[in-house]
RNA sequence: GGCUGAAUGGCAGAGUGGUGAUGCAGCGGCUUGCAAAGCCGUCAACCCCAGUUCGAUUCUGGGUUCAGCCUCCA
């Protein structure tokens, strides 16, 4: 049985979606601005690990990653940069896709844009109004009035009277507002903005409305999960509850998840601290798949520090696994192995990663050991089972002798030396002339080059 | 101040009311011309104080420390 943290509850639930079979999903994705980080890595793979899950599990799974292109940021660097915005935004909404692509992420089945459903997140505001939920401010923002709705704070756990208390003066008394926690949906344009016509003045959406309406509108007013990372729990989905229970009457998501931060010595990574990596940046000595598995080393809940002995540790975890699988023929998967059924019951519990991996560990070795008693054959069934269950977590599906030869980030020797360095050993060695070979060996050993003697070949790998 | 969530071996990171995580690193062995890789074995942990229990790292209470949210953030 499957089950799912719920943010909404602070428990492990089973997991029952509304229809049977069937699974809406949407996600708060990127506001495109600038390059994603490895912030946004760790959301994008997250939940591609739980979408291909669902989709192994035989789910029917819409799954929607909205993307924000118009906010005060976009406007912002829009002007900074002397670009038009939508030329900015089409930027880094396909660097983001390279991004993922680079990370083995699946793409979503529908990524909904703001500026794309301006008519949907009217509409919705208008709802709003019409049933008391909104007024419009003396500056002609419209304003969500949290006073009105019964469930504010739900999500996070907090009630207005601890949200104003501990607003403090942080918040800013802006006199259009009757409570100061109230939340803007409708954001009137100054000279030169990007807007559109409204019932109200003409101008741009605010940030929370347009993810209640896109998921709304994709999804009807209830739907399966709502995710995204863990700092958008409030105020961002509280906002998003409100805003939508009030305009449907009805239940909004029924389960929440929201993943854990990926922190640089001990601290949040974020933005307005500059202690971001951006994903581009890492993969200029890391390959994707190394990046997704330590991702992946940690639960999604918890937090993950980044440093690079956490990469270099991914490096050689997979390598392992890929040794195992190198050179085995490609046959039917091993079937009802108490393995799978291990590395199920682990993606099971609320997506049990680190479990997961645990599970391929002791299956490549149980494949390494069969290949040594028993021959590469009887081996081969086990990888496949290996390869399989790798591809659930979205690793392990490269060829082998590729990944662990590494063409992508070295400096050093050709493909063609080194094969000729090697035979030239080969060579030395058929003649017992192991002074020449060690010497040969050792000239490839500086250039991070490892061998491996198999009987009459010579299989290698760069470190 | 309010609200969350954490504290596990040298490092990373799961999990459990009583024996195994797993990976990296270390140590011994098998294997190898010697290595490498692999296999076998091995070392080693559960923040502190009470309580519940035959037994607690795991449950309860208190404390300490850390991180996050309460302001844009994945």
């Amino acid at each position: 049985m499957l089950e799912i943290y719920n943010t909404l509850t602070n428990q492990k639930e089973a997991f029952k979606p509304l229809e049977e079979n069937k699974i809406r999903m949407y996600v708060c994705g990127m506001t495109v601005y600038d390059y994603c980080h490895l912030g946004h890595a760790r959301v994008m793979v997250a939940f591609d690990v739980i979408y291909r899950y669902f989709l192994d599990q035989g789910f029917e799974v819409s799954y929607a990653r909205n993307i924000t292109d118009i906010d005060d940021k976009i406007i912002q660097r829009a002007i900074e940069n002397e670009e038009d915005f939508n030329h900015l935004t089409q930027r880094f909404i396909e660097a983001m896709h390279e991004d993922e692509n680079s990370l083995g992420v699946l793409r979503p089945s529908l990524e909904p844009r703001a500026t794309d459903n301006i008519p949907a997140i009217i509409k919705m505001i208008e709802t709003l109004i019409e049933k008391g939920y909104a007024y419009q401010g003396s500056t002609g923002n419209v304003y969500y009035d949290v006073s009105k709705f019964e469930g504010y704070g739900k999500l996070s756990g907090r009630n207005l009277d601890d949200l104003r208390q501990g607003a403090g003066d942080r918040i800013r008394i802006d006199g259009a507002k009757d409570d100061p926690l109230d939340f803007v949906l409708w954001k009137p344009a100054k000279a030169g903005e990007p807007s559109w016509d409204s019932p109200w003045k003409r101008g741009r959406p605010g940030w929370h409305i347009e993810c209640s309406a896109m998921s709304t509108e994709l999804f009807g007013a209830t739907f399966d999960i709502h995710g995204g990372g863990k700092d958008l729990q409030f105020p961002h989905h509280e906002n998003e509850i409100a805003q939508s229970e009030a305009c449907t009457g009805q239940h909004f998501a029924n389960y929440w998840m929201h993943n854990g931060f990926i922190r640089i010595d001990d601290e949040k990574m974020s933005k307005s601290l500059g202690n971001f990596f951006t994903i581009r940046e890492v993969l200029k000595h890391y390959r994707g798949e190394e990046i997704r598995y330590f991702l992946l080393t940690s639960q999604y809940r918890s937090p993950l520090n980044y440093s690079k002995e956490q990469l270099d540790r991914a490096n050689k975890g997979l390598s392992r696994l890929y040794v195992a699988l190198r050179g085995l023929p490609i046959v039917a998967v091993l079937k009802n192995t108490d393995f799978s059924a291990r590395f199920h019951d682990a993606m099971q519990d609320d997506f049990n990663t680190p479990e997961a991996l645990a599970v391929l560990f002791d299956l490549s070795r149980a494949t390494n050991t069969v290949r040594q008693k028993e021959g590469k054959l009887n081996a081969a069934p086990y990888g496949a089972l290996l390869k399989q269950l790798g591809s659930l977590l979205g690793v392990l599906q490269m060829d082998p002798d590729e990944w662990l030869q590494n063409d992508e980030h070295h400096q050093g020797l050709s493909r063609e030396t080194i094969e000729t360095l090697i035979q030239a050993r080969l060579t030395a060695r058929a003649n017992k002339d192991w002074a020449q070979a060690d010497k040969l060996r050792d000239e490839l050993t500086t250039q991070g080059i490892s061998l491996e003697d198999k009987g009459t070949e010579t299989l290698w790998r760069r470190d």
